[in-house]
RNA sequence: GCGCCCGUAGCUCAGCUGGAUAGAGCGGUUGCCUCCGAAGCAACAGGCCGGGAGUUCGAAUCUCUCCGGGCGCACCA
């Protein structure tokens, strides 16, 4: 409601601004005044116009006011401080806008095909507290442009091939000196007494230690790593067993957050599928790629690594800059796989996956896996409008060296709709590491914080911390349900503790790095999931004492005369109506904090408006009604805004 | 050396496409459950927005510079 009124304001000034003083806006800033009784939008622009048209701000306000007339749905135009232009919302008319408020998205990306890219795990360990940052980050994102009206894809990219799986193969086969049968017995479940994905992840740790130990060690790793690029042997065959049993681990685990995939691209069908060797003779065509004659990238195919200058032309030497693509030994660079499976997303590589089932949801949704030759009937992913890859900032350069490549092949479209979703990582604090039983040097011990290593297996892992909420959260339920058969009660446990998970890795915004506290992150009060449910649960009790349905109270027939002598509630009303401005906001500036941030808001204007007003006792049952309107709308919100971040709304807490 | 991110209340963080009195949670102090559930509400205390300079009618927000912290910059992935 909140956009849809903004954005015909913005178009009624720019017309009037157009005619009135023959000026074009690219931009016209709208800002809410300090409180709403001044209004609901404020416009600074006279501010600005003062320079261009010679008058001083207020006058030209003053005129504005005068020329905007009567708009649809607004109230009045006013002049307030020093030129500030404040604009009053017809509050009946918005509010019935808001009551009937259906779905009819219309955003930036309605309609368009979408590509998001998240979790991408090594199919080598357990996942960790980082790695939930991603998923929640990238999941969350999926349903804002689903809301948004998007057709979106979900894929979540496996490095099967790389050094992280060849790590664990080595931790069997010359560790462990255990053979395919007995790995194929440990992920069986009921023969081991951990699950497969922890077991590896000692493992792993246990390996990376062991290559410090002798160079000898080392070349058994480089070995293990080509055996399993080439294929069709046991180390290859071993690789692809952990790998399979692992994703299935990391898919079970995102399952308990509610967060599913539509396609598992493979980096071995990337090489056996020969993704590459297409994507090389467009990129040498277009020049993007040259071979390097001399310097120390002497025989590699290399490119102009993104950011840096463009070598002038009396430069001497090579550009010792350039990112090599191709080696020296003709093996091909993480950056070169990755630039054919971008072109593949975008449909430009003219070649494609086979596909193949691979795990199937509980709601009958179908995980797909890339597969040499796939199965004959099958979805078709890729060839999109758009892609986000949800990927840590550390990998800031390879991607953009991944645009600039797509850019040099003269996909200028293509490079400005891949967009890069950056977040921080999440990091232990000393003192956090150091309760889980870490040992921490002293130089560590200074630091705010210490970066989550799975090589070296330190860090929480997923389903741990999972576990841990939920206990926490059933001790809770436990005290206030006792007549509540235990199922039930878990049941709203996991509901409660996914809350505060997904909540709390949204939170902060992607540019901050989360040091996690566990006292933080197992809290159930103040900002967190839990503060926003309980506010839900509070307002379905209401309608439940009343004998009343939320739905019924919002088709029907309401008093509205209220909102106008009320500014508070009003204001409510309001922030329930803005819903769909922050999913635009969130959308536009990929930051999901902005919805965790809307919510709480909205649970504790909720809150504050619950405690003010008794509804169930109010005498005036015209006013009892508004007030039982009012509960409907916000809860309608309420939910809609933690269905966006994935977190249900409980029965009761 | 080059590039990116961060520095706001005791702690953890919002606010940064410049705009009206700098916000929240936690922690601290103090109130509120015969009343729709207190996982809640209310109040108080707490800030040269890292330092300096500049642009502007106006700067936490933009520019420059310095200081402090983090992360990148492989013929690794």
């Amino acid at each position: 409601m909140y956009l849809e009124l903004q954005l015909q304001l913005i178009q009624r000034v720019r017309d009037l601004l157009k005619r009135q003083y023959d000026v074009e806006f690219p931009r016209i800033v709208v800002d809410q005044p300090p409180n709403v009784g001044l209004g609901e939008y404020a416009l600074p622009l006279s501010f600005e116009l003062a320079k261009k048209l010679r008058k001083p701000p207020r006058k030209i306000a003053e005129e504005i006011v005068a020329g905007l007339g009567h708009v649809p749905g607004f109230e009045k135009f006013e002049v307030a401080g020093a030129g500030y232009i404040n604009a009053r919302i017809n509050r009946q008319e918005a509010a019935k806008l808001l009551l009937r408020a259906g779905v009819a998205r219309q955003g930036s990306v309605t309609g368009k095909k979408i590509l998001v890219e998240h979790t991408s795990i090594n199919p080598n360990k357990a996942a960790h507290i980082g790695h939930l940052r991603n998923a929640i980050l990238g999941d969350t994102f999926v349903r804002l442009l689903q809301a948004a009206g998007a057709k979106v894809d979900v894929q979540n990219y496996i490095d099967n091939t790389g050094v992280q799986v060849a790590d664990v193969v080595v931790g069997f086969l010359y560790l462990e000196k255990k053979g395919k049968s007995e790995i194929e017995s440990l992920i069986t479940v009921g023969n081991s007494k951990q699950p497969f994905d922890y077991y590896c992840w000692d493992l792993y740790a246990q390996v990376s230690r062991w290559y410090e130990e002798s160079k000898e060690n080392l070349k058994l790793r480089l070995q293990t790593l080509h055996d399993i690029e080439r294929g069709g042997n046991e180390p290859a065959e071993i690789a692809r067993l952990i790998s399979n049993a692992i994703i299935r681990r990391h898919l079970e685990t995102m399952q308990r957050l509610g967060i599913e995939y539509d396609f598992l691209p493979q980096e071995s069908e990337i090489l056996h599928l020969h993704f590459w060797e297409s994507a090389f003779e467009q990129l040498k065509q277009k020049g993007v790629l040259y071979f390097e004659t001399e310097g120390k990238n002497k025989g590699c195919w290399v490119m102009k690594r993104a950011g840096t200058k463009a070598a002038e032309e009396g430069a001497k030497g090579p550009d010792e800059d350039a990112k090599v693509i191709v080696r020296s030994n003709n093996t091909v660079t993480y950056v070169g796989k990755d630039i054919a499976y971008h072109l593949w997303k975008f449909g430009l590589l003219g070649r494609d996956f086979g596909y193949q089932r691979f795990y199937r949801y509980h709601d009958g949704r179908q995980v797909w896996i890339s597969a040499e030759s796939g199965e004959p009937d099958h979805p078709h992913f890729g060839g999109v409008n758009a892609i986000y890859n949800v990927i840590d900032s550390r990998q800031a350069d390879p991607q953009n060296n991944v645009i600039e490549a797509i850019r040099g092949l003269g996909h200028a479209e293509q490079a400005e709709n891949y967009h890069h979703f950056s977040y921080e990582m999440v990091a232990l604090t000393p003192r956090c590491a150091m309760d889980l039983g870490y040992d921490v040097s002293e130089e560590d011990q200074k630091r705010a914080y210490i970066e989550v290593s799975g090589r070296k297996g330190f860090g929480v892992k997923a389903d741990d911390l999972l576990d841990s909420l939920i206990a926490a959260a059933q001790k809770e339920v436990d005290t206030r349900h006792q007549e509540m058969p235990e199922s039930e009660r878990h049941g709203i446990a996991s509901q409660i503790a996914i809350g505060a998970l997904r909540y709390f890795m949204l939170k902060f915004t992607k540019t901050s790095v989360i040091a996690f506290d566990f006292k933080e992150a197992l809290s159930f009060e103040g900002e967190t999931g839990p503060y926003a449910q309980y506010a839900i649960v509070r307002a379905t009790n209401i309608f439940r004492k009343a004998g009343l349905s939320a739905e019924d109270i919002l088709a029907g027939q309401t008093d509205l005369r209220f909102l106008k002598e009320d500014d508070e509630l009003w204001e409510l009303w309001l922030r329930a109506g803005q819903l769909s401005s922050t999913v635009e906001q969130c959308i536009a500036t990929t930051e999901p904090a902005y919805a965790a941030k809307y919510a709480f808001q909205l649970a504790q204007q909720f809150n504050n408006f619950y405690h003010k007003h008794h509804i169930l006792t109010e005498t005036d049952e015209e006013k009892k009604t508004f007030l039982l309107t009012t509960a409907a709308v916000v809860r309608r919100a309420l939910i809609q805004s933690l269905e966006l971040m994935g977190i249900d709304a409980p029965s009761v807490m």
